[in-house]
DNA sequence: CCTCAAATGAGAATTAGTCTCATTTAAAGT
DNA sequence: ACTTTAAATGAGACTAATTCTCATTTGAGG
């Protein structure tokens, strides 16, 4: 999933947000990398061509994508950060071996989940979203 | 959910772990703050009987009780590990305003759950649980 | 009660992430 | 195009969670 420059900018102007070289930088990397990259894994791919963005306003910018649901912190078991910039809404496998994340998207589950929270509220909490993390093992770990 | 010093020595023993005060009054104080302690809140804790714990041995307590299905991980949107002495299956609530996360147990959700997965295989990946994360707001919050 | 591998304590080291502040820049208006 | 200005960035100091190292202590089996 690679988009132009032209339309990560028009996603950053949609949000009202000035479209500057770091922030297209951070979500093209983000794009390109694919996954679930660290903060790290982004500023590296960016130093290539950017090398002199300082590691602080790559988080500074992550914060911002995120505030703006533009990009998506992902939960881990682990102590860093992950973030994906898939917004459709999705699930996790968890690998229990390695620490590989992998999208798992399943609309009739999604149904399945939409459905029963419709008639099953939870007292004194108004729900928004949910993600299902899946641990187990992958074949190829 | 208190349990004594002898229940708690019962379940190090049982995973075949050597009993240790230290790890005694790590797992005695998890189980007496409840909810999802920081590491941090841990060490307070035990410091009040237990003044000269190093940090160090408490992170690689926790480690070795994760290890050994005696405490669980929470999975978090920050940057801080918490952790969990309930075993049985449950699912959690976390509040989009502040960094409160509650239990949820639903069983008839687990059922759903397991029904839906029995017939959905997921490829290459084997399945060993999941937890629901609820995104959402505490009215209270 | 001896032995010894395993566990612990103390504190240094690491590292993800935050903060500060001087400088630069995007973009709205002339 | 040119100005203006609030917002964004760069550089690097700082913080705090977690890990590492290694000398010392201890639990548990023989």
């Amino acid at each position: 999933m690679n988009e132009s420059v032209e339309a990560i900018s028009k996603k950053l102007a949609d949000k009202g947000l000035k479209v500057t070289p770091q922030r297209i930088a951070i979500l093209a990397a983000i794009y390109q990398l694919g996954g679930h990259p660290t903060a790290d894994n982004i500023i590296e791919n960016i130093r290539r061509n950017h090398p002199h963005i300082a590691s602080g306003t790559v988080y500074k910018i992550l914060d911002i994508l995120v505030d703006n649901k533009l990009v998506k912190r992902v939960h881990t078991e682990r102590d860093v950060m992950r973030y994906d910039g898939i917004m459709e809404r999705h699930h996790h496998l968890y690998c229990g071996e390695c620490d590989l994340i992998e999208d798992y998207v399943d609309e009739t589950l999604d149904q399945l989940l939409e459905d029963y929270f419709k008639s099953k509220q939870v007292k004194g909490f108004r729900m928004r979203e949910f993600v299902l993390q899946i641990t187990g093992t992958f074949d190829k770990c």
